[in-house]
DNA sequence: GCATTTTCACCTAGGTGTCAAGTT
DNA sequence: AACTTGACACCTAGGTGAAAATGC
């Protein structure tokens, strides 16, 4: 996924264990398309069925408050499929569907015998976040803020890379 | 360090949580140069000073001990140096002494408040991973051996990669 | 003279959009 | 007609030993 979805944590317990995750919403019950003479998205029918939503664990999980409140969290290790049978862990969406990322919080408290009774979660959401699941770009100005931006895609950058 | 220290995990409790780690401790007090005229290390002296040691975690620490013995384990981000003013927490040997790679299992009781007083920790070593340390190889069957299995360095190999 | 560092060509490994071809 | 897949050139990022340059 790019732009990768960073985030800064401030407030949390410097010694306590924390499991940070993201998971992804759909939006509505909607499959869309894009209408090109009007440049923008419209509702093409009722959603397709989704498979059993996965969660992303963040790879450094889990960790110490300290050690997440010390640098930008960076979730680039997570990766979206639209193959129902993926078998890597990855995200799974349905293509032309719109989707809501939420980040979570996980405080692990485990002097209890059973951890799951004594676990405290805390949701994000940022709605700045949506976006719509493609396999190709339908707008060619995604497209060319993807080139300017994403490093991998230097190769397809018409002018000087400082010039951006 | 090529080649990876790996090794196979049983007998761990399986929901009981542990670290993983790698330290090197001097084989000797010595200095050793390389004889050419009989392919051997022969002692030069008293060894220098080091610094103080440093202990190299597993990236994946700490993790249940079921997800340790499920594969195995390898500890392909531990990296060398010979810089004594290492910034990069990369374990600081002298060249031209010799060492020998430990490896610890630590378990991680975390039930009490004071979480030292109930670690318990095994030490494994191998006495067949010992090594001189080096900047520059001093024996050229060591050399080809690296080219042959190091899939980093097949530019350098003579015949068809599937020959060897 | 020996040991170390630096630069280099050559790899592995994998993230980009493009374009042609395939699918529904 | 709309959407998806796979091969591809082109990148980033970084691990190899060779050889030249530097240090002691």
């Amino acid at each position: 996924m790019f732009p990768t979805f960073q985030v800064r944590l401030a407030g949390l317990d410097p010694g306590g264990d924390y499991m940070l995750m993201m998971d992804f919403i759909p939006v509505d019950d909607k499959r869309y398309r894009y209408a090109f003479h009007s440049s923008s998205w419209i509702v093409a029918g009722k959603a397709d069925p989704n498979s059993p939503p996965r969660i992303h664990v963040h790879p450094d999980s889990p960790n110490k408050g300290a050690q997440w409140m010390k640098q930008v969290l960076s979730f680039d290790k997570l990766k979206l499929t639209n193959n129902q049978l993926d078998d890597n862990g990855h995200i799974i969406l349905n293509s032309m569907h719109r989707y809501q990322p939420r980040f979570h919080v996980v405080y692990v408290n485990c002097k209890g015998e059973d951890a799951t009774a004594t676990e405290n979660f805390s949701t994000f959401v940022f709605p700045e976040t949506k976006f719509t699941a493609v396999t190709a770009y339908q707008n060619h100005r995604i497209t060319q803020l993807k080139i300017a931006s994403n490093p991998f895609a230097k190769g397809f950058r018409d002018c000087d890379p400082d010039e951006w």
